[in-house]
DNA sequence: AGAAGATCACTTCGATGTTAGGGAGTCAAC
DNA sequence: GTTGACTCCCTAACATCGAAGTGATCTTCT
C-alpha cells in the first residue's frame, strides 16, 4: 500500500527513522510554543549551567547562522540570557533564565514520560541497538572516508530572470464540456 | 576535545549520524548546483519514470509545501516536466526531462563511487547493521507508541511586538582602559 | 441535478538550514 | 603602535521545514 524506496539510501532512511521518533515528541513541544531546536538548547543549558554559542552549535547540531536567530528569539521570550565575556569581548555566555528553568522543569517530565512509552513500544533491545550503531557512525574509529575527485564542470546555469513556470490546467476536459 | 551530549537523545543522534554521512555527498551535488532534495527527486524519477507529487513527498520525505517550490525550481532549471492528469485535473504527473536524465547519468556514478568509499571506511558490517536497524524503526512491527496526555496550559505568550534584543558589549573593559 | 464532504496541489507564515560574507575583538610580528 | 592574520558572532539571501489554510476538482449522498 505504501511506496518504498527501491535503491538503498542511508541519509534518506535516517531522515525517515528520525521522523518516526520525533513525531511523538513534537506535539509536546508545540504545546508549549517551543521548537525542537529551542528545546534542545534549553535541555542542554539545564545541564551545563552556561555555554558559549559555538558549544551549543556543536552539541545541538545547529549551524552558527541559525543559532543567532534562535537565541535571539529565545532571549525575546525571556527563557535565556546572554552576556559578554569580560576578558574577550568577542565571546558570549548563554544561560538559562529563571523562567527558562521553570519551563524545563515543567516539560522535562513529559518528554521523559513519552520517551518511556516509545521505549516500551520499540523494545529495549532495539533502542540499545540504535544507540550502539549511531555511536559507531558518529564517534566510530572507522577509517577516514576518502573523497572522490569531481570532474571539471561549470555548475548548472541557473536562469533566475525567467518567470516561475506553472502547471497549466489542460483544456481537454473544459473543452469537452462545451 | 569535542563536547559530548550527556543525556541520551535519539533524534539528536540521528541528526548527527546522518550529517556524518551526507557531508560526503553534499559537495558532489553542490558541484552540479543541486540540493539534496532535488537529487533525491531526480534519483527516484530516474527509476520510476513518472510520479505524482504526493508520491514524491512520501518517498523523498519532503512536505507538500516544500515540494511545490522545489518542483517549480526544477522545472525552471529544465530538469523535470510537469503535466496534468487528463482524467483528474487536480493531479499532476512529474517526469524527468531529457536534460534531467543526462544529469542523473552524469552524477549517479559519482555518488556511487563516493558511496563505495564510505562503505569501505565504515565497513560492510556497520552498513548492514545500519540498514537493518533503521528498517526496524521505520517499518518495524513494533507496537503503536502511546501518546501521553498533555496538561492544560496556555502556550507561551510570544511577545512579537518587542524589538529584537542584542547582546550589549560590556563596558567593563572599555571602562578599565580609562 | 445539487449539496456536502473528501482530495490534491498549492499558498501563506514563521522558523530553521546552508552558504557566503561582514564587523568587532584578540594576538603576534614588525 | 600599527599592521595583518585570525577568531567569534552575527547578518544577508535563499531554500526548506512545519503548521494551517485555500481553491479547484472529484466523489458521495440526498
Amino acid at each position: 500500500m505504501q511506496s518504498r524506496i527501491s535503491y538503498r539510501n542511508l541519509p534518506q532512511l535516517f531522515l525517515k527513522a528520525r521522523e518516526e521518533l520525533i513525531c511523538h515528541f513534537r506535539p509536546i513541544l508545540n504545546h508549549f510554543g517551543l521548537t525542537e531546536q529551542q528545546w534542545r538548547i534549553l535541555r542542554v543549558l539545564s545541564e551545563r549551567e552556561q555555554l558559549e554559542p559555538w558549544e551549543i552549535c556543536d552539541i545541538c547540531q545547529i549551524l552558527s547562522p541559525s543559532l543567532a536567530g534562535v537565541l535571539a528569539r529565545m532571549d525575546d521570550l525571556g527563557v535565556i540570557s546572554r552576556s559578554r565575556v569580560p576578558e574577550d569581548q568577542r565571546r558570549v555566555i548563554v544561560r538559562l533564565s529563571p523562567r527558562g528553568s521553570e519551563l524545563v522543569e515543567e516539560i522535562a517530565p513529559l518528554i521523559q514520560a513519552q520517551y518511556r512509552k516509545l521505549e516500551e513500544a520499540l523494545g529495549r533491545e532495539l533502542i540499545d541497538e540504535l544507540y550502539s550503531v549511531l555511536d559507531k557512525v558518529i564517534t566510530g574509529p572507522h577509517a577516514p572516508v576518502e573523497r572522490i575527485t569531481l570532474p571539471a564542470r561549470s555548475p548548472a546555469p541557473a536562469t533566475p530572470t525567467e518567470k516561475r513556470k506553472r502547471v497549466p490546467r489542460s483544456a481537454a476536459r473544459t473543452a469537452a464540456k462545451q
